[in-house]
RNA sequence: GGAGAGGUGGCCGAGUGGUUGAAGGCGACGGUCUUGAAAACCGUAGGCACGCAAGUGCUCGUGAGUUCGAAUCUCACCCUCUCCGCCA
């Protein structure tokens, strides 16, 4: 990702800023805009070189078609003058190149700065802005809610241990009416999405290319977090982010196709290198995961509203659970490098008595457009300039299930099925034998 | 995986070394005509970078190379299509 040169150029001030903001560099911000100079005046002597030197062909061209002799003094002197022209153009663009490679590098390294109503500072700035439902208790009057492996494994849904023998830790298997959950979820959650909020469902690869994966910043960025198929470099996605955003790279998108709203399905993968810790237990943090995840293309005026929009899509599929959860803005520091603004929706787990990310809403505003070069044409005839994209989950299956078992768990070990996935689940999941 | 064909502007499609950034058609945009629309006719028009501008440069799948000069020649890679093989 990357913020723009123009940007750079007129708001400067704001763009450090906004990286001070961020915990990141201002410097960066200075250096950039020297080097951009630099560059500028490069190109320009670039390029009259090469104007010259098409000057020379051309004559050269215009005396053979004459008819004129091609060993002639004439066309002899010519060429050596354009071969001499030549070597110079070739040393100025090798200059012009690490100036560039230079700036790309810079540029990658300053942050999006956030919209300003986002408060500054680290996790403690962050604000919950509103909240849903009734938090239920962990311990009610005769019995202790468990953590969600613990009802998992008295219905017999999970197989941990299986999959860690056919995978590794971290790759669980659901089994039976566990299974079951998965896919009614998915389907819950894109039915949703689809029917009432009118967005088109894609089903994505769950591998990419590296220009794509470059294209959404995992590369370089997070690439310790990715697996990698080395033989075909190839990348396991880690969200369907990845595959769907990428499928507009290097276009115009005509005014009339905007705003285009996506909805996908796909399994995650995620190395989570280094995070083994105390959120770890039962499936709260795993290699692979399924996710709903919903991707906007806006006009720049509207991304603002349709992160507001989005956040809703996403509290519809929780209240349609009948989950309590909570809504938080992030912080500046809190929020990462390359989101504008961004919201965690945290649905309430009473078994582990803690707040479950399950969602994450975010507007990029232009700054991954730009790397992914996707424009717009407002009209017709208008210039081409930068969409806004914007994503968010709607939802993380792993994290919503194990809310939903510790919500919905019964004092007997049985589990009440929430009204919306009756139909397809039955009334109740009871243990298993 | 093997063999063959091909990748040119929003689309189709000409173009095999020298004003070709690229004929022609469709589509688009502006206009004439019309009550309105269609048709017809006239006109405009790719993208990017640098520049106040005039303008200059880059761009014909991608990257290297040959050449004074490459859409056109060479090499590698990517992708698409057809046939064969294999296969959920």
């Amino acid at each position: 990702m990357s913020v723009g040169l123009q940007r750079l150029r007129e708001d400067a001030h704001r763009v450090r800023q906004g990286a001070l903001d961020k915990g990141e560099d201002p410097a960066l911000v200075d250096e950039a805009l020297a080097l951009d100079a630099r560059r500028r005046q490069q190109l320009g002597a670039t390029d009259a070189l090469r104007a010259e030197r098409k000057g020379l062909s051309e004559r050269i061209g215009k005396q053979l078609r004459k008819g004129g002799d091609p060993g002639s003094s004439e066309v002899v002197a010519l060429r050596g003058r354009s071969s001499e022209i030549g070597r110079r153009i070739e040393s100025a663009e090798a200059i012009s190149a690490d100036i560039q490679a230079r700036l790309d590098d810079l540029l990658l390294r300053i942050p999006n700065p956030a919209d300003p109503e986002v408060p500054v500072g680290g996790e403690e700035a962050s604000v919950i802005v509103r909240t849903w439902g009734e938090p239920a208790a962990h311990a009610e009057s005769g019995w202790t809610r468990r953590p969600h492996w613990e009802v998992a494994d008295s219905l017999g849904i999970f197989d941990l241990a299986g999959g860690a023998k056919v995978a590794g830790s971290g790759f669980p298997v659901y089994r039976g009416a566990g299974a079951a959950l998965q896919r009614a979820l998915i389907d819950l959650f894109i039915g949703i999405h689809t029917r009432e909020h009118g967005m088109t469902e894609i089903w994505p690869p769950a591998v990419v290319n590296a220009e794509s994966a470059r294209g959404t910043g995992q590369i370089p960025d997070k690439e310790d977090q990715m697996y990698v198929v080395t033989r075909d470099d190839l990348y396991l996605v880690p969200t369907a982010e990845v595959p769907v955003t990428n499928l507009h790279r290097d276009e115009i998108l005509e005014g009339s196709r905007l705003p285009i709203r996506y909805v996908a399905y796909s399994p995650c993968f995620r190395r989570e290198a280094g995070a083994a810790g105390s959120k770890t237990r039962g499936i709260l943090r795993v290699h692979q995961f399924d996710k709903v995840e919903m991707v906007c293309f806006e006009r720049p005026a509207e991304s603002g509203q349709t992160l507001e929009w989005l956040t809703e899509r996403a509290e519809s599929c929780l209240q349609r659970l009948g989950l309590a959860y909570r809504v938080k803005l992030m912080a500046t520091r809190d929020m990462g490098f390359v989101q504008a603004k961004k919201y965690d929706l945290e649905a309430w787990a009473p078994g582990v008595e803690d707040w479950l990310e399950v969602s994450s809403v975010s507007n990029f505003r232009d700054y991954q457009a730009r790397r992914m070069d996707i424009r717009w044409r407002p009209t017709p005839t208008s210039k081409a300039e930068m969409v806004h994209t914007l994503n968010g989950s709607g939802l993380a299956l792993a994290r919503t299930v194990a809310a939903v078992l510790e919500v919905y768990q019964r004092p007997d070990g049985s589990l009440e099925v929430p009204e919306v996935l009756r139909p397809r689940l039955g009334d109740t999941l009871r243990p298993a034998l």
